[in-house]
DNA sequence: AAATGATGTTAATCTAGATTAACATTTACT
DNA sequence: AGTAAATGTTAATCTAGATTAACATCATTT
């Protein structure tokens, strides 16, 4: 049960105790998804939050057409949940889906409120994660209404190069909102001399 | 010095005792802004945060060619801050500028620092504001994605029926993410008969 | 009341990206 | 190794929404 890389990330943020450690480590749960297996779906609350130890996941929905939409990736330390419907408890508009086997940690919903009131300066670390999600969330935003698809898909490559190696090109084209072809097309201009 | 609406707002969500409420209202600036002030200017620390009491203001940044691309509009009961430039300190993206003759309540960066450390209800509360900030954010992300640009204003009509009155309508087409000019053809469509 | 600026409309033309469809390549399974 | 499934490419055609431009209406100031 190694629950190391979870804590090294929030000491990086908050510093807790030996015995917050071991607390906060007694309600963490360890479970692995095969390739394939969905964390959660569409319509399910999510009542866990989930870092990702190792692997690598997508968080999607379809659309009234069935049209599958990627909203993001997630890969080692990072968090794999549909922080909304997780935060609210109500029915999630997302589903997230192993690209490749992961291992993750769970913490389950009623035992993070129980530890924010145990432990203060949890509350202050996952608002900051928050903070940072709202963020990245704004920026995408601001991205998606000013730049190309092109502009978009550098960006992209610039932001997360090592993510680009382990998926599909189907699934890159559907995270930036255009088609495959087109994406194939993008990448040949790019290609020959922009 | 009126602090009523932001501590009725507060304690919807956390409750607060006298004495903090105290605290914290003594940390509180209020602030008078005409029609056409600028809040917070692209490039600046968002070193306030900023709690709308009257008035209503539009959130913009201007893209490398100029234009005009509104994120979001605040009136009575919203905050109308860069969160993201305000939570890290950095250079804000953003413009906040009022449409109307704006009052508002201003809380410094450091005093909501040393307050978060005071009354950790208070560290509370902002999780909970930027976690519903965070849901809303990707909501919006998911509507760009899937939604026609007729859709997407049928949706805002709906959502914020106050503020379309209240607001020219070349800010509700640069909002939605489309021109003028196309946004005018989508209500002459829907006044035809869809 | 005229004049100026801000806002809104209509129509013609243009383009980024979607759709369709046929084919190519790579990967995984027996 | 051989076949099926998954992934990627190319090209022709189509469409939502942008651009341009000319005009209409409304609000504010003098």
């Amino acid at each position: 049960m190694n629950s190391q890389p979870l804590l090294t990330y929030i000491n990086k943020i908050v510093t807790l105790t030996e015995e917050e450690e071991a607390y906060f480590s007694s309600i963490l749960k360890h479970r692995k998804y095969l390739k394939g297996q969905y964390i959660l779906q569409q319509g399910d609350v999510s009542n866990t939050n989930c870092f990702i130890i190792s692997g690598c996941v997508k968080m999607f929905y379809a659309d009234h057409l069935g049209q599958e939409h990627i909203i993001m990736f997630g890969v080692e330390n990072w968090w794999a949940s549909d922080l909304g419907s997780f935060i609210s408890q109500t029915a999630s508009d997302f589903n997230v889906q192993c690209i490749e086997d992961t291992e993750l940690i769970q913490i389950t919903y009623n035992d993070l409120q129980t530890a924010y009131s145990k432990i203060p300066k949890l509350e202050r670390f996952f608002r900051k994660i928050i903070e940072k999600a709202y963020v990245a969330s704004q920026k995408r935003i601001v991205r998606n209404f000013s730049l190309s698809a092109k502009e978009r898909y550098i960006v992209f490559k610039a932001s997360y190069p090592e993510i680009e190696q382990r998926i599909p090109q189907y699934m890159v084209a559907s995270y930036l909102g255009i088609t495959k072809e087109f994406l194939s097309k993008i990448k040949s201009q790019i290609a020959v001399g922009k």
